[in-house]
DNA sequence: TTTATAGGAAACCAAACAGTTTCATGTCAA
DNA sequence: TTGACATGAAACTGTTTGGTTTCCTATAAA
């Protein structure tokens, strides 16, 4: 679950898609792959690579395997995009840290 | 400039190491590729992939090319990153919302 | 206890990717 | 105006990636 496997895994649109459509809630590989025009094979892969990333979990129930998003890996991109983010939005970046402040 | 060429621009390591080496200040692509191990023309190549996802401009000055930092564009990441930040941080996301509101 | 359903696994393929080497071009400085 | 320097461009290469097809396993339902 490296920064580059997160980065790596939202890389990729189908991946993207697949984050919205779990965003919704749980889903099974099949109502997953039903979405897409390709095989449900190459969405298995897909699921694989979101999984290594953190982004999705993953639990068995019955025979089927059902997904559910992990939204939390995202802070890692966030924390990233924040740093540059000072470089464009002053008062967004210092809101931010305000609100970190806040957790402390 | 895509949501597409952002998201690819910023999966490659190298890639993202040279925005945080530019957010120092602009660097032609001499100061840049001296700063890894790889050839010149492979810098070029990440540089290219940069400017084309928008987060880097370019420009001549005498025989050197100088790179900047373009970081607006990593706005189009902070919205989709902040779609799901919904999920797992309700107050950062309502503080985002009032800034946004703010800004009309 | 068959049969249908949900998924896993492996082998294969073409295209994209990250890198290289080699050579050509434009600009600055002696 | 010659030489050094900064870069561009093209051809090539190995690996990764996103996809396929085929076959196998496990669970649910008839």
């Amino acid at each position: 679950m490296t920064e580059q496997m997160i980065f790596r895994a939202i890389s990729d649109p189908t991946r993207r898609s697949i984050m919205a459509m779990l965003s919704d809630g749980e889903r099974s590989l099949n109502d997953i792959s039903a979405q897409y025009e390709m095989t449900r094979p190459a969405v298995t892969k897909h699921l694989k690579i979101l999984e290594q990333g953190g982004l999705i979990s993953v639990r068995s129930q019955g025979r089927e395997r059902i997904h559910r998003l992990q939204p939390e890996a995202l802070k890692t991109v966030a924390d990233w995009v924040n740093f540059f983010s000072q470089f464009w939005d002053e008062k967004l970046a210092n809101l931010k840290q305000a609100v970190e402040m806040d957790d402390e």
